[in-house]
DNA sequence: CTTGGCACTCGGGATCAGCGAGTGCCAGAG
DNA sequence: CTCTGGCACTCGCTGATCCCGAGTGCCAAG
C-alpha cells in the first residue's frame, strides 16, 4: 500500500512540520528534499496518506500535517534515534557530576532533559520496592509519636511520623527498632510485606499495639504512597508551542501526581521506550501531547521512568536520544552510589 | 490633593478593572457604584488621577485601568481584609487535617492557597536555623560513606550522604553519633555553627578527619543550602489571566529556587504581610506580577513565608484574606506537631 | 464645584478584494 | 500503470476601508 517513496514523502512532511510549525505543501516538500519527482506526484502520493489517515489537512487547499496516527508510523518505522552532540554528552556529564544525594540526582536529571530537549522534562523517583533496606531508624518525637526513617541501597531516603496507640518509652522504642533492623535489613521493601506479618511475635504483647502502628505505616505509605513521587520541570517550554486553549489543562494536569503516575505507569511493562502520541495517551487533559519515556535502572534491576513531554509536534529523534541517554547516565550514576 | 471622592473613584476603578478585566469608564462606573455624581464628574476626578499617576488609559478614548502606584495606594488604604467565607474555612480545615509530616504540610499548603485564590501560591519550608535539633542520625552506607539525618522539632527531616577521607567502622560511627547528639540535641541551628566549632576536641585523634567531613557537611549544605526551599503550586492559573508574551518568563522564573527565594526572602523583616505591586517586584520576570506573602511561624518564632502570586490586577483583599488564614492554620498545625 | 452638552478620538469589528499557496483532476507521455 | 505538466478552483490570510460606539476633554451655565 504504502511504498517508499509514500512513507519518504510522510518521514519528510513530519520532519518540515516539527521544524516549520505549519502546514507543509506539495511544492515546498520537493525543493527541501530532494525528491527527484514532480510536486503533482508527491500530491498523489499525498492523496493516498491522507486517504489512509496518515495526514490530514487543516482546512481545504491548506497544506496537510501528520495525524497521531501518522506520527505513530513515523516513530515506528522512519525515524532513527538522533545522537547526541559532544556538547550535549558534556552537558550531560557536568550536570550529573557530583550530586550529592539521591534528591539531588533526581531534581538534577529533570532541569537536565528539560534543557536538552526544549520539553517539559518527568522524571519518577526510584521504586523502592526493589531496593534493599540498609537501615531502619526509629526516633522518639513525643510519647505516642516517633519518626520512622527507612534508607534504602538506592540511597533514598524515606520518613514518617507515626501517631502511636499507647505511650512508649525509650527502651520500647530501642527494641522495636532492634526487631525491625533485625527482620528487615538486607530484605527487599517487596518482601517486607510478607517479613513484617510474622514480626508482631517478635514483640512483648504490652508492645504490639505499637509495633503494629509502625508495621502498618511501613506498608501503607512507604511502599504505596512512596511509589507515586514524579517531579516536573520545564514546564515553561510549553508556552512556545501554542496551545492556546489547551495550556491550562496541560499544566493541570502536570500538577497531580496521580495524573502523572498514570503517564508513567500505564506504559510500563512493555519495551523499555515508550512513545505515547496524542490520543493514545491516556490522559485526558494531555491528549494534545507526547510523551516519551524509558525505564531507567542501575543494570540489571528497573527502578523507575523518565521522559519528557511536549506537543505531539516535537522532534521525536532528537527526544529519544536524550532521554535514552540521559537514563543511561542516570542508571550509572545510582549503580555507582 | 485627593478628598474622599477620588478614593472612592480609584477604588471602585480598581474593583471593577480587577472583576471585568476591561478599561473602566466614566459612565460605567457611576451606575455599578453608586456615586450620586455625574459622569463629568468622576471625569474630572479621573483626570486628576490620572495626573498623579495613579491610573493610566492604554489609548487615547478608551477607560482607565489602575497603574501599579494606583495598586499601590488601593492595598494600602482604600482595601480592607476580605474575610473567609465559612465555606472557605472549612476548606481548610479539611485540608490540612491529618496531615503526616511537614512535607505533607507544604505540599498541601500549596495546593490549599492555589485553590482558595486561584492564583499561583508560593511557601517556603520552614527555616532551619530557628529549629531545634531534636536528634542527629548517623547511618553507615559503606567504608568511606555515612548518612547523615537531621531530626528538628517542627518535623523537618534533612538528610544527606558524606563522603569520608578515611574509612570508618561500627564503633567509630557510634562514637560519633553519640558526641554528635549529646552536643548538638535540643540547640538551636542557628547555634550548632559555634558548637561545630569545639567539636573536634571531642573525638579522638585518628577520627577526626572523618569528624570534619561531617561537620561541615552540617555546616555547609544542612544550614545553607536547605534554607532555600521553596515550593510552586497551581501555575495553571495563570493561563486564566492573559499574560500573552509574559507566561514564558514568569514560569521560568517560577522554576528557579533562587529567584523564588529571592522573591519571597526581600521582603522578609519588615512587617508581617509584604504586597509587592508589579515593577516593586526584585525579580525582573515578575513585573508584571504581584506577590501578597506573609510570615508564618508557631506563635512566637517566625519560620518562613508563603504567598500567593498573580497578574497586578488580582483580587487583594480576597487575597490577603487567604494568605493571612492559611498562615495561621499552618502555624498552629505546626506548633501542634 | 458640579453638571449637561458637544465635538473629537480612536480602537475594534465588519466587509471586501486580491494574492498566493495549495489542491484535485485530467490528459498525455514514458 | 506511473509520472508529469497544465489548469481551474478553493480558501485562508493580509491589508484597506469604513463605521460604530464608548470614552474623553473642554466649556459654559447652574
Amino acid at each position: 500500500m504504502l511504498d517508499d517513496r509514500k512513507l519518504a514523502v510522510l518521514r519528510a512532511i513530519v520532519q518540515d512540520y516539527v521544524s516549520t510549525m505549519e502546514p507543509v505543501g506539495s511544492k515546498s516538500l520537493v525543493d527541501r528534499h530532494h525528491l527527484d519527482v514532480s510536486p503533482a506526484t508527491i500530491r498523489n502520493d499525498m492523496a493516498v496518506l491522507e486517504e489512509e489517515g496518515y495526514i490530514a489537512q487543516p482546512h481545504t487547499s491548506a497544506g496537510r500535517i501528520p495525524t497521531d496516527k501518522g506520527y505513530r508510523l513515523f516513530v515506528d518505522r522512519l525515524s532513527g534515534v538522533k545522537p547526541l552532540s559532544a556538547a550535549e554528552r558534556r552537558a550531560i556529564e557536568t550536570f550529573l557530576a557530583g550530586v550529592y544525594d539521591l534528591d539531588d540526582v533526581v531534581m538534577r536529571t529533570v532541569r537536565l532533559l528539560a534543557q536538552l530537549t526544549r520539553q517539559v522534562a518527568v522524571v519518577q523517583y526510584p521504586s523502592l520496592t526493589r531496593s534493599l533496606v540498609r537501615h531502619v531508624e526509629l526516633v522518639p518525637l513525643a510519647a505516642t509519636r516517633v519518626l520512622l526513617v527507612l534508607i534504602t541501597d538506592t540511597g533514598r531516603v524515606e520518613q514518617r511520623t507515626v501517631e502511636l496507640p499507647d505511650p512508649i518509652d525509650e527502651d520500647a522504642v530501642t527494641q522495636l527498632r532492634a526487631v525491625l533492623n533485625a527482620c528487615l535489613d538486607g530484605r527487599r521493601l517487596a518482601e517486607v510485606a510478607s517479613v513484617v506479618a510474622e514480626l508482631p511475635e517478635r514483640v512483648q504483647p504490652s508492645d504490639r499495639p505499637n509495633a503494629a502502628a509502625v508495621f502498618s505505616v511501613i506498608l501503607e505509605s512507604l511502599i504505596e504512597r512512596n511509589e507515586e513521587k514524579v517531579v516536573v520541570g520545564g514546564a515553561s517550554n510549553l508556552t512556545t508551542a501554542d496551545f492556546s486553549q489547551g495550556l491550562h489543562e496541560v499544566l493541570e494536569s502536570l500538577e497531580e501526581q496521580v495524573v502523572l503516575m498514570r503517564l508513567l505507569g500505564e506504559s510500563a511493562g512493555q519495551s523499555s521506550l515508550t512513545v505515547r502520541i496524542g490520543a493514545e495517551n491516556p490522559v485526558a487533559g494531555l491528549r494534545s501531547t507526547s510523551l516519551v519515556a524509558v525505564t531507567y535502572g542501575t543494570g540489571d534491576q528497573a527502578l523507575a521512568r523518565l521522559g519528557v513531554l511536549g506537543p505531539t509536534r516535537m522532534d521525536y529523534p532528537t527526544a529519544i536520544g536524550a532521554v535514552r541517554a540521559v537514563a543511561r547516565y542516570v542508571g550509572q550514576i545510582l549503580a555507582g552510589s
